[in-house]
DNA sequence: GATCGTCTCCCCCGTGCGGGGGAGGCTCGT
DNA sequence: ACGAGCCTCCCCCGCACGGGGGAGACGATC
């Protein structure tokens, strides 16, 4: 069974471009589109999707509150992706804070937008490391890294998986981290491919530096 | 012509080990040895060694006071690596206060020694990120990383190194770093190999991390 | 004029890394 | 008894990465 989405976005040119994008997957399927977030409600409980792409800034009612809407009154409620134009977009952290599974841009690449909804699809959580350092960056020091740990949160990495990602953060190879905890460097790969995609990170470098942001290492 | 070291060490059977490993090597030459702080001066004076590996924790005179000993009295002073037993060596960062370029663990490998006594014999400096994790996590939140710091200090970047390591903080591959400053991948490769020479970095992901604990960027 | 440091680009080369799969054993909860 | 989740290990594959060299152009310094 393919993975069902709904499209929610004022703008009928992302919906249809999303549309374009996501149909031309074999396992995708775009079950209905809205155009503001009042629509929402009734379509997912109609159309039950297993993944609502939705834009934040929306008329009647946002992206954020849509959000809010559909967990607190849709039970087995969809996994919700939310869209935006801008990198430092305040919303998105408000929407991510509102139970949002992931967020996209939209000017990211096709293939991007396709494994996002795969990944939020199979259980998983996700936002793009560049953006992350962005909002990082805009909630500035008093605010601290509240985007970036909401990353580590949501990404509900095992406690393998942790220890693994702890190592990375000191600078160890696969083969030196396979050495320490004792397994097969097979192992070790396995364990650091499912840390990058939980965190979205290109290769370990990124991986670490999502570590720092979110604080799951403290530097000094 | 070779690189001539002096060793310094109370323990005589530290001083053979790190003639045999150093000896072992066509480059490098061990032109003398001294068990105290106090005989190093006389001793550098008459042999002119390019390099004095010296013991931090000595009878007499210890080897933060020695290396003050040695940079203020001596004119063209060798470059001086201390060497400690402990990673977590407070002494060690006062020897680096007081001048000295680099320091080794006893227990590094051979041809780490050996790969550190010829970095600082070429005007570098240079500290194992490892150790420099260590010593960084001892000085706690109150203290901050300085030692790290230390090392950034004294790795003396470039303009355009310190702007390489800033953009392999954002997580940049090659690729991405050369179309972001308009140069060839080439370009960026030489910066980065100077990066990971002038930091003691293994690789990025160390760099990035030597980075963080520095305060060369600030997470949040 | 000569030297030094920096920035730029080039070559070759080995390998660690990461993506894409799959698969077996284990514990735990139902 | 069964499935879910986790940990473990395996395969193949492409490529970015990093080490080792070298070299030309430019400005500053002496």
């Amino acid at each position: 069974m393919p993975v069902t989405v709904l499209l929610v976005d004022d703008e009928p040119l992302v919906r249809a471009g999303l549309r374009a994008v996501l149909e031309a997957q074999p396992d995708i399927e775009v079950v209905g589109e809205a155009a503001d977030g009042a629509a929402v409600i009734p379509l997912v409980r109609r159309l039950r999707p297993d993944v609502v792409a939705m834009d934040v800034r929306m008329p009647l009612l946002d992206g954020i509150e849509a959000t809010r809407a559909v967990l607190r009154t849709v039970d087995a409620p969809p996994k919700i992706v939310v869209i935006t134009t801008f990198e430092n977009d305040e919303y998105v952290y408000e929407a991510l804070r509102a139970g949002a599974d992931g967020f996209l841009l939209k000017r990211a690449r096709p293939a991007e937008i396709v494994h996002a909804v795969r990944l939020v699809a199979e259980g998983e959580s996700l936002l793009f490391p560049a953006s992350v350092r962005q909002l990082a960056a805009q909630y500035g020091d008093d605010g601290g890294n509240r985007a970036a740990r909401a990353v580590l949160e949501r990404a509900r990495l095992t406690d393998r998986e942790a220890e693994v990602l702890r190592l990375m953060t000191r600078g160890l190879s696969n083969a030196e981290i396979a050495a320490r905890l004792v397994v097969g460097t097979e192992t070790v790969k396995s364990h650091v491919s499912a840390v990058l995609a939980k965190l979205g990170a290109r290769d370990r470098t990124q991986a670490v530096i999502t570590a720092y942001e979110s604080g799951f290492v403290a530097p000094g």
